[in-house]
RNA sequence: GCCCUCAUCGUCUAGUCUGGCCCAGGACGCCAGCUUCUCAAGCUGGAAACACCGGUUCGAAUCCGGUUGAGGGCACCA
């Protein structure tokens, strides 16, 4: 199989989501997988859109489809062109609502060749059918009734306006694939029987839109879930049926829950926006879903878009479902936040801010706030308890201090949020260092305010404030300076857990630190 | 019920085709230690798996058969 591959020339691939729900995750990683394939061997990547089911099918998921495909950086490559403002030289999707008209052509001849036939039965019979089939353990299916209806009988139900659907007329054989990642599968075609193929003359289901799609766009590699390993036989059928030659297949192994069942809403966020909203970043997602169903023999795990590319391939695709596993995730997240330069991550971290209401953007920007990851920002910010103007370049120093602390961008509010308030609140215990007593604390909290008032404002920095606190704290207590510096960083920041006090203080200058180390003391008399 | 697919640490997986180098390697998570005022990061170490039964073989995670388990599909959804 390598060697086939190796050969593979300009494949054409494609991703064909249904509108029906915002972008889910595991579609996402069928277009990442697609993607991926089509790149490595220098091919082409479509997007199309299956609508055919107008009652569900919705514009704006079909707007978030395109949008997070591209956020992902998945963009597709062909497509009609987009002509509106703003969108020049981009193409949009292919839609299956827009192609009826080819639709219609492949239905008639199906029909025509009487491979095809009109089914008039209603959907209680159908129903009882299928039950009945069940009970005698045999596969449910439609019994044929009406394939054999003369021309007469046809056009007399057509008269009467009678509800109908196509069905395909099923040579009931045995179909053979190979499968590019599970080999070779077998199955009776006469267990799913006449399926229904179209609604009407120009409304294909979506086994007979898909295979008439698919040979249109000339998609040569059909690589898509492992749900859809049974509709494949039908699928192979019509192609036949339509003397047309197939694609090849590959079927993905699904992502489960931590319940082994296909994942889904119950198993929490499913939606690829969900997971942006968090704060999950693009890299990491791509890298993380990469990894689900697909591994290089190698002990690496970073792996960007562009180096994926290099090594995909489907050989190495697995063949057994896996679980999502959110905590990977989230350290992937934590990674690639490490990594991203502090002004993109500034950027990417402001909207959140603002969206907790502790900063607002003082110069209106039509792109901002609600582009996440917007170009033009605002450079000035107002702080929203005090009024106080505070700089990009000082909330960068912000979030710098907690860049390696940070797992997904929608935490950094809780984390930072005292920097912007007037007054932060905390229960007056959480001063207390080990066994210290009021009156230590009390006393640390003094000799540090002292110590703090007496460094000049051009030393006020962290470098400086850590080597005149850590002295003092070890004169305060030999051997642990938790007792001096742990009530001096609660003061400070209100919570048990945070950066390193000399950073926060530089940060929040020379004024604001006292102030809120005289607060403690006040707190611890009461 | 019927059909299809899958099976290595809790999870993602390497190794399986081309049996011995595997008393099974890496990563996430977990535990411990170092660092340290805290948290995080980083570093070091640890616990943790070849589903089961039988066969082939000098030798099996790897080949064969079966069992069990898990998942998916069986629409006028895609």
């Amino acid at each position: 199989m390598a060697e086939l591959e190796l050969k593979i020339e300009k494949p054409r691939v494609r991703i064909a989501p249904s509108p029906t729900g915002p972008l889910h995750i595991g579609t996402a990683r069928t277009a990442l997988f697609n993607y991926l394939f089509a790149k490595r061997y220098g091919g082409v990547f479509i997007l199309r859109i299956e609508d055919t089911d107008l009652e569900r099918s919705k514009k704006e998921w079909e707007k978030d489809i395109m949008e997070e495909l591209k956020w992902l950086g998945l963009e597709w490559d062909e497509g009609p062109l987009l002509e509106k403002e703003g969108y020049i030289g981009d193409f949009g999707p292919y839609r299956q609502s827009e192609r009826r008209e080819i639709y219609k052509k492949y239905i008639q001849k199906l029909l025509d060749e009487g491979r095809a036939y009109y089914c008039f039965c209603t959907p209680e019979e159908l129903k009882a059918k299928r039950q009945y089939f069940m009970s005698i353990g045999q596969p449910p299916r439609y019994n044929g009734k009406c394939r054999n209806l003369t021309k007469k009988e046809i056009e007399e139900c057509l008269v009467q306006k009678k509800p109908y659907v196509i069905r395909f007329k099923n040579p009931n054989k045995k179909v053979v694939f190979v499968d590019l990642i599970h080999g070779k599968i077998e199955t009776d075609s006469s267990e799913f029987g006449d399926i229904v193929i179209a609604k009407d003359e120009q409304t294909p289901l979506y086994n007979l839109a898909a295979v008439i799609d698919d040979f249109e766009m000339k998609i040569t590699h059909v690589i898509r879930g492992e749900d859809h390993i049974p509709n494949t036989p039908k699928q192979i059928l019509l192609y036949e049926a339509l003397g047309l030659p197939s694609p090849k297949f590959a079927h993905l192994p699904l992502i489960l829950g931590s319940d082994r069942s296909k994942l889904s809403k119950r198993h929490g966020a499913v939606a690829l926006k969900e997971y942006k909203k968090e704060g999950f970043l693009p890299e990491a997602l791509i890298n993380f879903m990469a990894f689900l169903g697909w591994n290089p023999d190698q002990d690496r795990e970073i792996y960007s878009l562009r180096s994926l590319i290099k090594e995909f391939s489907l050989e190495k695709c697995q063949k057994s479902p896996a679980i999502f596993n959110k905590k990977k995730l989230v350290w992937y997240n934590g990674f690639y936040i490490r990594q991203k330069n502090i002004d993109k991550l500034t950027q990417l971290c402001l909207p959140y801010l603002i969206e907790a209401e502790l900063v607002v953007p003082q110069i209106e920007s039509k792109k901002y706030p609600p582009v996440f990851g917007a170009d033009t920002i605002s450079q000035i910010f107002v702080i929203k308890d005090t009024g106080e103007i505070i700089e990009f370049d000082k909330i960068k120093k912000i979030i710098a201090i907690y860049q390696e602390r940070l797992k997904v961008l929608s935490e950094l509010p809780e984390l930072v949020d005292f920097f912007f308030k007037r007054e932060i609140v905390y229960p007056k215990e959480l001063l207390k260092w080990k066994d210290a007593e009021d009156k230590d604390i009390l006393s640390a909290l003094r000799k540090a305010e002292k110590v703090l008032k007496e460094i000049e404002e051009e030393n006020w920095g962290a470098e400086f404030l850590k080597k005149v606190l850590v002295e003092e704290a070890e004169r305060f207590k030999v051997g642990d300076r938790g007792y001096f510096l742990w009530p001096i960083r609660v003061a400070l920041t209100g919570k048990e857990a945070s950066a390193p006090p000399f950073k926060i203080a530089e940060i929040l200058g020379k004024e604001k630190a006292i102030i809120r180390i005289k607060r403690a003391q006040e707190l611890l008399k009461l």
